[in-house]
DNA sequence: ATGTTCTATGAAACTTTGTTCACTGTCAAT
DNA sequence: ATTGACAGTGAACAAAGTTTCATAGAACAT
């Protein structure tokens, strides 16, 4: 992944913030305002290399309207394994409410409004959050219901080395996926526990972001 | 809470679910499509009466600018059911980040990076914010599995008035207990989900410490 | 009967906001 | 010296979006 320079961060960093805070996207005149820009084009570049670099997705012409992506491109190589923990870009990601119930509640409110989980959030406070760090994901698909991990749960991943049988969370070809990891002698690959999807075999590379430690299945 | 009308619910909820989608609020045209009006007039009254009703605040002028109310809201009270939170003891809820989307299907909803997580969470940095607080508990029997909650499973129970059908955590007979809430006209008990258990029906009072609001299992 | 509330249409006014264009300066590498 | 990325100014435009005005039928209570 490109790097960000350190405006486009400390701007990527207050969009989230704004939304964490207000439950809604500010617009380039709050970035603007914000910074002490005297050009709404200075924003509108620094937007456009956010995009760019792929941790921003913006909806042209829409108003206060844009994703973040949790991902992390892939650069590398030959190897057949390599372990990799959330990167820094990711853990922020985490601070996003907007969700099905967004963070939003009134000022001063932080609520989980109703509908959805319970699930701690990252709290953006500061900068302490070293690495060893869990996170969650939320599964979308059925290739795990043999392990009773439905759409729509969340599994919670730690990161560390995983052992021949464990659910992992891997980035395979550029694709964040849940399966089951198989090492054998000869060969190292995913495994779905539905009998109606093949196993993958990675093509060049196969990282591994973590362990599913637990699942979280709403009520 | 003045009582929200079919349409207004109806509108509350697509909003909530865009946010939950696609990470921004619809627009007043976005939602008067969905619902085909013919005037845009339509929807800003029902936004102004959602407003008015507490259940949505605007931000005059902003685009796609909203927030929402925390869900509790209302139901009877005419009935035994007293509310009661924690106590000291309760065991917090870790912190856990949260990330984003995982596919445990095909890669072919791959639709843009950007899905973003889907949890937001009571923080529990002690200080303000006196009830939403969340606690969880540990599972023992199997009074509710076919509600596929497990011995050893963990709850995560939010404080908050139960509707119907919710499943609770209830303390009876000096015994907190998990167990889906039945309000009927007649009368309000508890209900095992599990055709060998009977139910439940409280002797004087009914205490529900909070509801269940997911399930964490271990892998 | 009459007024009120709710829901809706249709059009227009108006504000916010994203986007574009032309131009300037800096810094590092070629 | 020149190129090229990066970061920014300033002005202007057009699309997107909110808000207001005038109007009207249906449901409902007074």
């Amino acid at each position: 992944m490109e790097e960000l320079t350190k405006k486009q961060k400390a701007i990527l960093d207050y969009m989230k913030a704004h939304v964490s805070e207000h439950s809604y996207w500010p617009s380039i005149r709050d970035i603007q305002a914000k910074f002490r820009f005297a050009s709404t084009n200075a924003v509108f570049g620094h937007l456009q290399a956010l995009e760019r670099k792929g941790v921003l997705q913006r909806i042209p012409g829409a108003a206060r309207a844009y994703k973040v992506a949790p991902e992390a491109t892939v650069d590398l190589s030959e190897t057949v394994i390599r372990y990799e923990g959330p990167d820094e870009n990711s853990l922020e990601v985490s601070n996003i409410p907007l969700m099905g119930s967004i963070a939003a509640g009134f000022p001063d409110y932080t609520e989980s409004s109703g509908v959805l989980a319970s699930i701690q959030a990252p709290i953006s406070e500061g900068s302490r959050r070293r690495p060893p760090q869990s996170f969650a994901l939320r599964v979308r698909g059925d290739s795990m219901i043999d392990a009773n991990i439905n759409d729509g749960d969340t599994v919670i991943i730690e990161p560390g080395v995983p052992k021949h049988g464990d659910i992992v969370a891997a980035l395979i070809d550029g694709e964040t996926t849940l399966k089951r990891l198989i090492k054998q002698s000869s060969k190292v690959y995913l495994k779905a526990e539905n009998k109606n999807y093949p196993e993958l075999y990675p093509a060049n590379e196969l990282v591994i972001q973590g362990i599913a430690k637990s699942v979280v299945r709403p009520i």
